[in-house]
DNA sequence: ACTGAAAAATTTTTGGG
DNA sequence: CCCAAAAATTTTTCAGT
């Protein structure tokens, strides 16, 4: 895999942090001309570094006050592990993420009530034949934030003399 | 809280699969004028329905091909909890979730390799005065799905009779 | 790869029902 | 809250370096 340089960077950034940032001003920001970043976030599209555009939700507003994680561990373990394909009709799952550890795979859900949380898991169970545990959200101080490459760094300017 | 209604839902929905789809189109998929739409669009963005937008960005293509889920405990349980306020420093996370159960966050977390796994521990921990409990993704099958209000209801025609 | 500029399309404003 | 149309801006294409 190759590595995505300086400017390619710089505009992904810039799309992170509003996608839809016109060309005109990733232009501005890039010094470069608006044909040039066109032509760039299209190459980075292509090869898939942009996997796409989305909005960013209030959850409370549509009526799916409630998010939590689920993870979920297989009933019978010698059976073929499919849970992603068996869930993911369940459009309340928003991730899959399959994961080291005592569990197979966590979710993260969003359902409109306790009640609703309780349909979903026996929908899961059913579906997956899996035993689950879930943690429920009470807030969400941040979300969605953009981790840049090498900004946590403790002792950057050590070379330097 | 107001509830959103349906061609509002249906705005929010388009805009969540793309979050570039343009007021041309989603005049055409609402049936309504392109300055009906984008009324509606800018009324949403103000009520903070729609909090924003940004892009789906392949991570393995920008050095940080690992994530991971950690969860933190105060190591003094009768110290303030500003864990997130100690933490959002750190550009790694991507987000913080305040949790029930054993322990009191879950961070998601992205990060370029296991040193940089384990110096972004050492870096929590120190920051936050936190004990930390890490599960490891190895992959993910789907993420950044759109949860649609109602739509994993089991028997929807069952008052039709 | 980048630039500048023309052409095409979209966004945003305006005026009015 | 809705529409239609004008005005402003952006996107997209393209010839040239």
């Amino acid at each position: 895999m190759w590595r995505v340089e300086e400017i390619d960077r710089r505009i992904v950034t810039l799309l992170a942090r509003d996608g839809r940032m016109s060309f005109t001003d990733l232009a501005r920001e890039t010094g470069l001309s608006v044909s040039a970043v066109h032509q760039r976030v299209r190459r980075l599209e292509k090869r898939g570094v942009l996997r796409g555009y989305t909005s960013l939700v209030d959850y409370d507003a549509i009526g799916l006050p409630m998010t939590a994680f689920i993870s979920i561990k297989p009933i019978d373990p010698s059976a073929p592990d499919d849970a992603p394909e068996r869930l993911k009709h369940l459009s309340a799952i928003e991730a899959c993420h399959s994961v080291a550890g005592d569990e197979s795979y966590i979710l993260k859900v969003r359902v409109s009530s306790p009640i609703g949380l309780e349909e979903l898991l026996q929908q899961i169970r059913a579906a997956a034949n899996v035993s689950t545990r879930t943690t429920v959200v009470l807030s969400t101080p941040y979300e969605h934030r953009f981790p840049v490459p090498g900004e946590d760094e403790d002792a950057e300017e050590a070379d330097k003399a």
